[in-house]
Order: structure tokens, then sequence, then C-alpha cells
RNA sequence: GGGUCUCUAGCUCAGUGGUAGAGCAGCUGACUGCAGAUCAGCAGGUCUCGAGUUCGAUCCUCGAGGGGCCCUCCA
């Protein structure tokens, strides 16, 4: 190619970069408790980002309380991830080394020991018997203390001169007397208990070991806890209890679909950066060693110009005067109340580690502090948890990590402190305690997984969440419409293909397109309000509304255009599976086609069951219009021998009664497993239909047949066949134990419907009735103004003079119009009905009382 | 007791200084041989109460009351 002098002018308009900055990404930030904008350490155009999540203290299964902060946060993650597009390094805590692990591993393991020593029934039952007796006296000596303790807190508590310390001294008693009643129902529990395993023995035959200790194990775990329990040193026995229900928290995790982190940090795995960090706060001035255990020095801490509680901060003081008041504060190793562990001294029957302090184990607090600072460093952008964990575990971790890096000049050590709401069960928070709780593995036994996920999705992850009748009810309304407009959109696309039809444009297909890209908006600005998952579900719910108008107005057959459908749908997945409700690309490995699902699909199947649906379509329409027993002859006719037959299957007629069979026409092109059930299917209907119009059966009959293909025959090969208005059937593809249900759950509805409905309907008739009656029975406005006002206008009934019989003027008749008008609203309803019908009240009366009856006589029938 | 948040339809919650909205639940209707799907409509509110600021308050201020949460272990 020649260089000349031409040059060509190149037209081209760069658009305007102005403006580029997209709106941010807000999350709700604990330390300030607003929204802010989320600015990744890094950079603000840096994709990377680091997340440490308090993870599970592992003493016990988990229930759906934990679940809400995993699920939850998974979803923020993904959100962060699959739409944000940022590279998260997630690392999480998991809680080994802890006073109830060790409590709970060493009675299961001695009552292992116990049970496999081989000691008699005998032996056995006396054991349990001295058992739960020690614990009751334990019980009650602990109640008598206590109450003692009452007496005497309370005596002191009402001459403490000082104002504060006296409400926290009266709020301490409050609290121990709500202890005094729960160590009261523990004594009657263990009188119930030792009842019970008495009544073992007694009833004659001879107690085994295995039923009594299943009465009364607690106790005997107790009793030989305190006997041996300084023994057990073998840290295995801690280490197996833990790695049981970690390996079940994350089997957990797994069914709930969470992913995984990156980084799992189990504290027993962490204990020398654990000594080197309490080493390094030492070093800096902001903790001490007391008596082999080692404190955070709050009060060093804010000398060195740092700020302690900055998530809770009011919570601090009154913390600080809680624990002032403890009785034992004098003889504490503690310098100050608020002070608190970073290692704890070792006792026996606990698992230990040599420090330079002695043999003992970390605190509660540090090991966030230290695991996360490893793997992470000196600054995090988000880290998670419960809101119960805000004060004071997250607090003491800001302050540990502060005081670690004080000399990097660390005041701030994470950027984004989210906290996610608790799960409510009918009021109140799931927990162990409260014995409400539902655990995973139940949970998941009533609901899939993405169920689960659904619920969570339709609650903000901050707020506290509701688990209950009316989330469930939300949740199977969401995804039903979520898998019809699927379902619908599958079939819409396969009945309007795009190589038959016309592409061209008409209004509605501008106007969805354009529902869809406000969507995508709406979503957009959604996700980035705090990840609103339910303003996002909305917004989704209102695009798959507009799609069904949509198919309504072009129910013509190929008036759809598919290839807008399927962008709608296309979005509606994309961010269904960022959520995690459907799966996504990036909960794979590896390339796609070599997973094992890719395969099964048997693209040839929906032909035949085109044909079969097709067919049945004729056969209802035949039988409607009541038409001669020898039109459905035809018609399976024309289906074996024109439709069959042109898709290479041979039908063999059977004599009569027996059943066709059927061949491939071409042996070496043999149809696949399901196009082989459908093929059967369709050709035992044919036979079906066959028989019937021979015995010259009523057209009610062969509509009944066609019914049964669909509501069993169909539903068992996971078919969902919906006739339409128009007379054609769209088929899907569903899971048939699904379907079963769902059709249960119909007939069951059913049956109760007619009662349910009367019922609903005596209620809320009663219910408007006793309304009006009560306002019926208000006095007359200007007897309820009559305190204020003295006289009335004659016409609007409006305040004319107030109550010393002065005239109202400017502002003070304002006002009286006011109150008037207000009056005047409450009692409305009533004058309305009464205006429309004078007599309103008695009929309503009557028709209460009909409704009563009709209840009635449908109770005794 | 202190702190903090909250109070809007039967339930869960949006919302705005100009007398209120959504979803679910309820009730009608359209379509329909049945089932299903879908659409349309209706009803339901002293916006906790009281006082103030304002031309005007559900919204702002103050007060009262109810509820939640935190101040101890918790996800």
């Amino acid at each position: 190619m020649m260089a000349t002098g031409s040059k060509v002018t190149r037209e081209w308009f760069p658009p305007a970069a102005e403006g580029a900055q997209t709106a941010p990404l807000m999350l709700y930030n604990s330390f300030v408790d607003e929204k802010v904008p989320f600015v990744p350490a890094a950079g603000p155009t840096s994709k990377q980002i680091t997340w440490y999540a308090c993870g599970p203290t592992v003493y016990d299964v988990a229930h759906m309380g934990h679940a809400r902060n995993y699920l939850s946060f998974d979803i923020v993650r993904r959100v962060l991830e699959d739409y944000f597009g940022y590279n998260c390094l997630m690392v999480m805590n998991v809680t080994d080394v802890d006073d109830k692990i060790i409590l709970r591993a060493r009675r299961n393991f001695l009552l292992a020991q116990y049970k496999s020593s081989g000691k008699s029934a005998e032996e056995v039952k006396e054991f349990t018997i001295e058992a739960i007796q020690a614990g009751i006296a334990k019980q009650q000596k602990k109640v008598a203390e206590m109450e003692a303790m009452v007496a005497k807190d309370s005596t002191e508590a009402e001459a403490e001169p000082d104002e504060k310390k006296r409400s926290f001294a009266l709020r301490k008693v409050a609290d121990l007397q709500e202890a005094v009643k729960g160590e009261a129902l523990k004594g009657r529990q263990a009188a119930e208990a030792l009842a019970a395993v008495q009544a073992l023995g007694a009833a004659g035959s001879s107690a085994d070991a295995e039923a009594l200790l299943a009465v009364g194990s607690d106790y005997v775990a107790e009793a030989l806890d305190k006997a041996l329990g300084a023994n057990v040193t073998d840290p295995t026995v801690f280490r197996a209890h833990a790695a049981k229900y970690e390996r079940e928290f994350l089997e957990d995790m797994d069914a709930l679909g969470c992913r995984r982190p990156d980084v799992l940090t189990r504290v027993s795995e962490y204990i020398p950066e654990i000594i080197e960090y309490v080493t390094r706060i030492i070093g800096n001035g902001m903790a001490y060693a007391s008596n082999g255990s080692v404190y955070f020095d709050t009060q060093n801490f804010r000398s060195c110009g740092h700020t302690y509680g900055k998530l809770n901060p009011w919570a601090v003081g009154s913390a600080a005067l809680a624990a002032e008041g403890e009785s034992n504060f004098e003889t504490s190793e503690k310098r100050s109340p608020q002070d608190f562990a970073l290692w704890k001294a070792a006792k026996p029957g606990e698992p230990a580690w040599e420090s330079p302090w002695g043999v003992g184990r970390p605190g509660w607090h540090i090991e966030c502090s230290a695991m996360a600072s490893s793997i992470i460093g000196s600054r995090l952008d988000i880290h998670t948890g419960g809101e119960d964990l805000r004060f004071p575990h997250h607090d003491n971790e800001l302050a540990q990590a502060e005081a670690y890096y004080h000399h990097d000049g660390c005041k701030q050590w994470v950027n984004y402190f989210l906290h996610c709401g608790h799960l409510h069960i009918e009021g109140l928070k799931m927990s162990k305690s409260l014995k409400n709780f539902v655990t995973i593995r139940e949970a998941l036994a009533s609901f899939n997984a993405r169920q689960l996920r659904l619920m969570f999705c339709l609650q903000p992850w901050n707020k506290t969440m509701m688990y209950g009748e009316q989330s469930r009810t939300e949740m199977k309304v969401r995804e039903a419409q979520l898998r019809n407009f699927f379902g619908n959109v599958d079939a819409a696309i396969r009945n309007s293909s795009v190589n038959t039809n016309e592409q061209r444009w008409t209004t509605e297909d501008f106007d969805l397109n354009n529902r869809i890209l406000a969507t995508q908006a709406a979503v957009d600005a959604a996700l980035r309000d705090n990840i609103n998952t339910p303003a996002v579900m909305d917004a989704l719910s209102d695009l798959i509304k507009a799609v069904n108008k949509y198919l309504a107005d072009k129910s013509e057959p190929g008036a759809a255009r598919a290839l807008l459908l399927r962008k709608a749908a296309a979005f509606v997945t994309r961010i269904l599976s960022v959520f995690g409700i459907v799966d996504g690309p990036s909960d794979r490995l590896g390339f796609t086609e070599m997973s094992s699902s890719a395969a099964s699909s048997d693209a040839a199947a929906a032909r035949y069951l085109d044909a079969l649906a097709a067919f049945r379509d004729e056969v209802r329409g035949l039988a409607k219009a009541k038409a001669a027993a020898a039109e459905l002859v035809a018609a399976v006719g024309r289906l074996r021998e024109g439709v069959l037959g042109g898709m290479g299957v041979k039908v063999e007629l059977a004599a009569s009664g027996d059943r066709s069979s059927w061949s491939a026409a071409d042996p070496a092109n043999r149809p696949g497993a399901t196009s082989t059930s459908y093929i059967d299917t369709v050709v035992a209907f044919a036979d079906q239909v066959q028989a019937l119009a021979s015995s010259s059966a009523a057209p009610g009959e062969v509509l009944a047949a066609c019914d049964q293909l669909r509501d069993s025959t169909l539903v068992d090969m996971g078919v969902r066949l919906e006739d339409r208005p128009d007379g054609k059937a769209v088929w899907k593809l569903d899971d048939p134990a699904t379907m079963r249900e769902e059709i249960a759950a119909r007939a069951a509805a059913a049956a109760s419907a007619a009662r349910k409905k009367l019922e609903g309907a005596v209620e809320r008739k009663a219910k408007e009735l006793e309304k009006l009656e009560g306002l019926a029975a208000l006095p007359s406005i200007q007897e309820a103004l009559a305190d204020k006002y003295s006289k009335f206008d004659e016409a609007s009934g409006e305040p004319t003079h107030d109550k010393e019989g002065n005239a109202l003027e400017g502002k003070a008749k304002d006002k009286a119009r006011k109150d008037y008008e207000k009056a005047a609203k409450v009692r409305e309803p009533l004058s309305k009905k009464l205006a429309e019908d004078p007599a309103a009240l008695d009929k309503m009366k009557a028709e209460v009382e009909e409704l009563r009856q009709q209840l009635a006589a449908l109770g005794t029938a």
C-alpha cells in the first residue's frame, strides 16, 4: 500500500464523557447507622475487596437464626461479586475453642465412656438417681443463695444514694429474680426426670441402661464431669466435638447454596498468631498480664488516642457501671471493669496452650482480630456478623486491632461493618435458649433451598426478618409466579418460532422493550440502595405482569416476538441467578458441557409432546362439539399414520382390547428415553380414545380421559399441561413431586373452602357491625365538643362560641373547624351508611345472624 | 433505669410539608366443559395520642403512650 498525500477525514463524534460516573453503591454501615457510599480500600476504581465474616461457634447444630446471617450475607456477597463485579476475598472463622464447646465435649466424652464401661442396669440406675438428686440439691442450694442475694441486694440497692448506681442495682435485682424463676423451672424438670427414672425400674421388667440414660443423661453427664472432668486432658476430645459440628455446619451451608469462604480460619490452628498478637498489644502498652491471664487496657487504649465502643458507644458507660456493681470486682484481676480478657489462664479439664504468660487459651474477642489481620491485614473493606455481636464482641475486636496496629497509625481497622437483622418467629427472636428454633435441616425438610433463599430475598438483609406463615405464603406466591412465567414464556417462544414469523416490531413490542429497560434501571437502583432485594423482586414482578399482558395482547399465533420474550426472561433469570435462586455460572467449576446435567435434555422429545398435546386438543375439540364416534376414530388414524408415521414411529395395532406397540421406522435412529416415554403415552392414549369411540362413549367420558391424561399420567412424567381458552394446550416441564404437592394442597383447600369462606364472611360482617355500633354509641359531635365549645352553628354544626361563651374568631375559629371536621370524619362511615338506608344497622344484624345460622347448619352436616 | 430505634390498610412494609401507596390476605368480575394460567375491578386508613410551628402537618418541634433492640452469652 502506498502512502499518498490524500488524507481521508474520518468522521466520528465521541460520546460525551461528562457525568460518566455512575451512582454509588450505598451500604448501611453500623459505624454511623446510615447508608454511605461503598468505596474499596484499594481505591475507588478498584475491584479488589476483602471481607471477614464472623463465623459459627461449632458447639451444636445450626438453626435458621444462624442461616439468617450466612444466607443473607451470601446474597449480599453474590450481588457484590456477580452484579457489581468485585473480586472478593472472603475469610470466615470457625470458633472451635470456646466455653460451650469445652463443656459439651467433655460431658459427651465422659458420658460415652460411662456407657461403654459395661455397667449393669442396677448400677446405672443407682448412679442416675444419685446424679439427679445431686442436681436437685444443687438447684435448691442455688435458688436459696439467689433468694438470699435478692434480699440482700434489694436492701442495698434501696440504700444506694447515687441515683444511677441505684437504678443499676435495682435492675440487677430484677434480673436475679428472673433467674430464680429459671432455676426453679430447672428444679421441676429434674424432679420429673427423677420420677421417670424411678418408674423405669419399678415397672417390673428390668430397666435397661439405655433407657435410663436417655432420661437422665444431662444429670449423669454433669455428675461425671464434676467427678472426672478435670482429668480430661486429651485435646482431641474437644477438637472432635468441634469438628463434628463444623462439618455439619458446612454441609448445611452447602445445602443452602451458600458460597464457601475463600479462607477458613480455625482458632485452634491460629494459636501462635494469637499469642503474637497479644504480645504486641502488651508491647504497645494497651494490655497487661495479670495472674496468668492477659487483659485489654481500655483506659490506656483511650489515652493513646483511640475510641472505644465505636459501634455502640452508648453501651460502654452502662456496661462499665453494671460491671462495677459486680460484688467481686475488688478481687478481680482487671484494672478497670471495662477491660476484657485477651488470654485466659488454664483451668483443669480445658484445652490449653503454652504462652509467655503460662498455660492458657485465647479470650473470645481476640481470635477474630488476630485471624483477620493474619490473612487480610490492617484494613478490611467489610466485616459482617449478627447484630447481637455489635457490643461487646465487635467493638472489642476493633479495639484490639487498632491497638495491634497502633504504630501503623491505624484508627480504622474496618471500613464497613454490616450487621444483619435477627430472624423472628412468632414475634420472638429465634434462639437456642428460647427453644423456639428450627434447625436448618428441619427447614430444608419443609422447603427446598431455592424457596428459603427466595424467602430471604423478599426481606431486607439489615432488618429483622419474619419467619412465619405470612412470609411462607408470600414466598410461595412469588415462586409460583416465577415458575409460571418461565413456563409461559418458554411455551410462547416455542409457538412463535423466529424462522416462520414476522419479526418487525409493533407498538406492543416497543412498549414491552421499554418495560424491560425500565425494569433494568429499577433493579440497578434497588441494588445500589443497600442491596434492597425485596425492591428488586418487586421490579421483576412488575416486568412479569407486563409480559403476561403482552402475551394476552398477542394471543394470535406467531404475534409474540420470541426474541423479545427471551430478552425479558433472560434478564429475570440473570438477576435470580445473581441471588442464587437459580443456578448461576459461577456455581459450577470448569467447562459447562462437561457437567452431567447438560446432556440430560432430550431435544427431540419436544416434538412428541407437541404431537400428544395437539392430538389431545383435537379429541377435546371433537368431544366438546359432540362429534360422531367416527370422527374420533379418524383422528386416531391421522395421528398413527400421519403424525407419528411422519416422525418415524411405526405403530403396530393390537388385537382388540390389547395395547398397541410401536417401533422406530429407522432402527439406527431410536428415540431417547424421554421421547420413548412420550411416545408410549401418546400411543396408549390413542388406544384409549379409539376404545371409547368404538363403545360410543358419551363426550363427557372422552373429556374425562383427557383430564386424566393431564392431571395424572403427565404429572407423573413431569409434564404440566394447561388448557388455554382457545382450545390449545401448552406444556411445561416441571418436577412431578412439586406438581403432586400442589394438587394435594388444592384438594385440601377446596375441601374446607366453603366453611372457611363462610367463617370469613361472618367475621368480617360482625366486625363491620361492631365498628358501626361503636360509632352509633358515640355522643353527638356537639356533645363530644361541649367541654370546649358552648354554641354551634345551626346549619353547618360547627362551633361558633367557646366555653366561656365568647364568639370564635380567627385562629380559634379555624381550630374549632378542625375539631369539628375531625369528629365528623370519625362518624362518617355511620352517617353514610344511614343515609343510604336508615335501617342499615338492623339489616346488618339480621345478615350476621343469617350467616351464623348457615355456618351452624354446615357444622352439623 | 439508661440508651436507641420504631408506631401508616387484617399482615409485612414503601412514602411525601399540599388529607396516602405496594405486596400478601379478603371480596367481585372476565375467560372457562373441569383443572390451571392470566387479566380487570372493589373494599379496607382519626398515617398511636396531645400540644406547637405553618396558609396547610402523616411528614418538622416538644410532650404522652405502645412496641422492638442494646447495656451479659448469642448469628
